[in-house]
RNA sequence: GCCGGAGUGGCGGAACUGGUAUACGCGCUCGACUCAAAAUCGAGUGGGCUCGUCCCAUGCGGGUUCGAAUCCCGCCUCCGGCACCA
């Protein structure tokens, strides 16, 4: 019988399922793994072979270390609040929990038909009723801390979700998702204290094996920087101070003004008469400029005068007070003192505004850009002399010693901004009371859940739709009977995913979160594997909760994920192309324009030609007509060239391969195995289909190898013939340090290999077989479970123990060792594996083609590598 | 602009701490099987020429070393992140 994998994948498929062999037990006898998935939002669309890659690797390493004798967590579940399904029933009144189980059970069926080896029974869904309970149960605890709290902050409004967006979420003044314009208006909202946590989410990092260069984004993300709040009197303003934080403080003397943001409480305080206008005008303009174009006009420098002035703490002088919005409110205490001779940003607003620049630390050129490295103190009184280091140190103590200022560090991470005015999301479990305080709601009362709406819709105006479901909205506190309101705003999407990774320690558990035996157990995850995408949204949230439950003594290590891995991502051919139908319009006469026509500035795309805007249009791959010069060809347009972008998979774009194509045509292992195949994990490539026919016959080679060989090839017992023993100890050996160290690509190699090579006169010795089929599991585990059963065993391969390499069949007795002359290859030898320095110089010198490259020169030197080469330098 | 990461055959990639560059797969060429094709199997496949015991090749230009894809210096290109954080 022939390798047929729809034939044999459904029915390990199903048997997996049913003997429930890969569930997770706590097994104290054992060592544990956790290994574990950022879960997927399940979206509509399904997964396409982009989404796999992360999936297949874990499944791997399970299946492995399952067979060297852990016992393993490898869960899955879904992250199932989120916009797309609250969208979806706005469009078309489905309600999003049918919307959301439809999804689930569509990512379930692709899970199951990828052969991964999920324990079930601890799937999470993260709008089930009875994990909201828990997450409303942290909520809470973060509440009861005090690191939950209501603000009138200015919040990142985004009309077009009907939302507010956490400054993580939104890029360049548009949002994240969708890419909707935001703009800045103050509301009440809940705010997590994440900047209570900023120290220990940066100083922790060294405890975790993550990438370097994620962990430097996080530290990036906190932004710590150390220096000195410095206090300012404002002149003639009744004895009104001005606090600014520098990192610099060394270069007091050299502040010639002050700027304040513009949104700074003392701006209105301290306005002369005579500046009033100006000023006004200023904040006013500042106001309506979106984020967008104060981003765009960075370099720009724009601001005013407020007529009043600030005393130098140590030399008394006048220094005038600006506003700008190049100052901050947000960071630090929205105040700066400039030196313009020192910072590249108060140079260019000196120039703009012809205000005194003036050195202080000698080692740059003045005229032409400020001086922001170290170097030594000048015209700086007490400081002269000092290199910055310790002029830094002197001020500081100046400052404390005489009460104008202190040691001080400050943070670019802000407080998280944790509510939504959305339908789809967790309630917040607190209370409004008539005289305006806030209660929790008792935990027993746990879960509050969402009132069924008719109509989804944010209302536009700032009001959160669950406001509209009056009789869920009024009700009475439990405990003294007092008429109240719920909270009408819910949770973002992040809550659920920043503690899943708990439950599943303990999914089932009906009486809490989650158990302290269970919990001591399976943490911390010992591999995490996701997209690099979340480098600072999701990993900092969840370590940020992490540490609070931490403190809270709900569980045991300080970090919560100790392995990260971002598996690159699979991109997709995407063909594009431009039109001027920029609204969409039915009837419009379209004008096509190829790529090489248009010019790209930014985001907006024009007509090289005429100047007129442009946007960008698709063809899905399928569609696309191939000229005879293989040029890529519009179906419709006669003539038109389509551009080929490789680009993240999506169904807009017209480029996503859906795993269920693939595995219909080669079946799952060869869908695994290419994916693995493809390159090193962190790595992203885009797509292509020619190589699944390779990983393909390979399959199809080893099922040839080992369960149809009554033709050419017969199983005999034993180890076989030496050089057969060599080849299958080297194997395990070797794939075996490949998986551990995840090169999953080039352990397959060395499977090809071996099923290339172990046949020595029509014969596969059972061991090398045996040996075989076990290495293939996690790979290809279909195949591994059928082939396994052809050697008549019962059991399923997943369960048996790893094989060890016979160390007697890992060393050799007789080499090959390269001769280089002078550093060049130009022959080889084969020597004993023992043999001495003097045996392999001897020969090597006798090589014919060594001595015409040496041409009569006698050796000055011979370098030896053990068991590489040998290289005589003449 | 600043900070990361990466550039190796026609393509995906391999080369572990400086030690035989191009493993493995795809593609391509030739051959076997076949009436033929597909499938399968086998052989070959970095480039060059004066076809050798040759020369040149790991983005470009230098350097260190007996020896560099790997280390150092200076550039170029692509990908990702940040973006007035005082």
């Amino acid at each position: 019988m022939s390798y047929d994998p729809k034939a044999i994948e459904p029915r390990w498929q199903q048997y997996w399922r049913e003997s429930g062999i890969f569930r997770a037990e706590i097994d104290t006898s054992k060592p544990k793994y956790y290994v574990l998935d950022m879960f997927p939002y399940p979206s509509g669309a399904g997964l396409h072979v982009g989404h796999p890659k992360g999936y297949i690797a874990t499944d791997v390493i399970s299946r492995y270390k399952r067979m060297r004798g852990f016992s393993v967590l490898h869960p899955m579940g879904w992250d199932a609040f989120g916009l797309p399904a609250e969208q979806y029933a706005i469009e078309t009144g489905t309600h999003p929990r049918e919307t959301t189980r439809r999804n689930i059970n569509n990512f379930k069926r692709q899970f199951a038909s990828l052969g991964m080896d999920y324990d079930w029974s601890r799937e999470i869904d993260t709008t089930n009723p009875d994990y909201v309970r828990w997450t409303q149960w942290i909520f809470s605890k973060l509440y009861e801390r005090g690191l939950a709290y209501l603000a009138e902050v200015p919040v990142n409004w985004c009309s077009a979700l009907g939302t507010v967006l956490a400054n993580e979420e939104v890029i360049d003044g548009k949002s994240e998702r969708g890419g909707h314009p935001v703009v800045r208006i103050p509301m009440r909202q809940w705010m997590l204290k994440i900047t209570a946590y900023a120290d220990r989410l940066i100083e922790d990092l060294d405890l975790v094996d993550w990438p370097e260069p994620i962990k430097k984004m996080q530290r990036d993300w906190v932004g710590r920087s150390e220096g000195a709040d410095i206090d300012f009197t404002v002149e003639s303003a009744d004895g009104e101070s001005l606090r600014v934080f520098t990192t610099r403080p060394d270069t007091l003397f050299g502040a010639t003004y002050m700027v304040l943001a513009p949104e700074h409480p003392l701006v209105s305080k301290i306005t002369t008469p005579d500046q009033r206008g100006d000023v006004e005008a200023y904040v006013d303009r500042t106001q309506r400029k979106s984020e967008r174009l104060r981003l765009a006009d960075v370099q720009e420098k724009t601001g005013a005068f407020t007529g009043a002035h600030a005393l130098h703490p140590i030399t008394g002088e006048r220094l005038p007070i600006w506003i700008a919005d190049y100052v901050l409110i947000s960071y630090g205490t929205g105040a700066i003192m400039a030196v313009p001779g020192h910072d590249e940003r108060d140079y260019e607003f000196a120039r703009t505004f012809d205000l005194e620049i003036r050195e202080v630390v000698s080692g740059g050129n003045l005229d032409e850009a400020a001086y922001e490295k170290a170097g030594t103190a000048v015209n700086s009184d007490f400081l002269d002399g000092l290199p910055t280091h310790d002029a830094k140190a002197r001020m500081i103590d100046w400052l404390e010693e005489n009460g104008n200022g202190e040691r001080a560090v400050s943070y670019k991470l802000r407080d998280w901004l944790f509510s939504r005015q959305r339908y789809w999301g967790e309630p917040f479990p607190v209370l409004h009371m008539p005289d305006g305080s806030t209660k929790l709601v008792p935990e027993a009362d746990l879960p509050v859940l969402l009132p069924e709406l008719d109509d989804y819709k944010p209302s536009g105006e700032f009001e959160p739709p669950l406001a509209r479901a009056k009789e869920w909205l009024h009700t009475t506190d439990p405990e003294t009977g007092v008429e109240c309101v719920r909270d009408a705003n819910t949770m973002p999407q992040w809550a659920g995913s920043c503690w899943y990774y708990l439950r599943f320690c303990d999914a089932l558990n009906a009486d809490d979160a989650w158990s302290k035996e269970a919990e001591n157990y399976w943490m911390s995850v010992d591999l995490y594997v996701g997209g690099a995408e979340h480098a600072v949204l999701h990993l900092l949230y969840s370590r940020f909760w992490h540490k609070v439950l931490y403190d809270l003594d709900l569980v045991h290590t300080p970090e919560p994920f100790q392995k990260l891995l971002n598996p690159g991502m699979i991109l997709g051919y995407s063909y594009r192309y431009y039109d001027d139908n920029l609204a969409n319009a039915p009837d419009f006469r379209v004008r096509a324009v190829a790529a090489s026509q248009v010019k790209l500035d930014g985001e907006t795309a024009t007509d090289a030609k005429t100047g007129a805007e442009l946007k960008a249009r698709w063809v899905n791959a399928e569609d696309v007509r191939w000229s005879d010069d293989g040029t890529p060809r519009h179906p419709e347009i006669e003539g038109l060239e389509l551009e080929v972008v490789t680009e993240k998979m999506s169904k807009s774009r017209g480029n996503v391969v859906s795993p269920d194509d693939v595995i219909e045509q080669f079946g799952a292992d060869a869908l695994r195995l290419y994916e693995m195949f493809m390159g090193p994990l962190e790595k992203g490539a885009p797509w292509s289909a020619e190589g699944i026919p390779g990983m393909h016959r390979f399959l199809q080679r080893a099922h040839r190898l080992v369960a149809e060989n009554e033709e050419s090839v017969t199983i005999t017992d034993g180890a076989g013939t030496k050089e057969q023993a060599q080849l299958t100890a080297r194997t395990i050996q070797e794939v075996t340090d490949d998986v551990e160290n995840l090169r999953l690509n080039t352990a397959i190699s060395k499977l090809m290999v071996f099923v290339r090579d172990i046949v020595s006169e029509n014969s596969l010795p059972r061991e090398a077989a045996e040996a075989f089929v076990l290495l293939l599991n996690p790979f290809a585990p279909h195949l591994a479970e059928e082939l396994w059963r052809s050697l008549d065993h019962q059991e399923s391969p997943g369960l048996s123990a790893w094989p060890e390499p016979r160390s007697e069949f890992l060393e050799t007795d007789r080499i090959t060792l390269a001769v280089q002359v002078n550093g060049k290859r130009r022959d080889e030898v084969e020597v004993a594996a023992d043999a001495s320095e003097d045996e392999i110089r001897a020969m090597a010198l006798a090589s014919e083609r060594v001595q015409s490259h040496l041409e009569g020169r006698d050796p000055r030197k011979v370098i030896l590598v053990p068991g590489r080469l040998i290289n005589i330098v003449a």
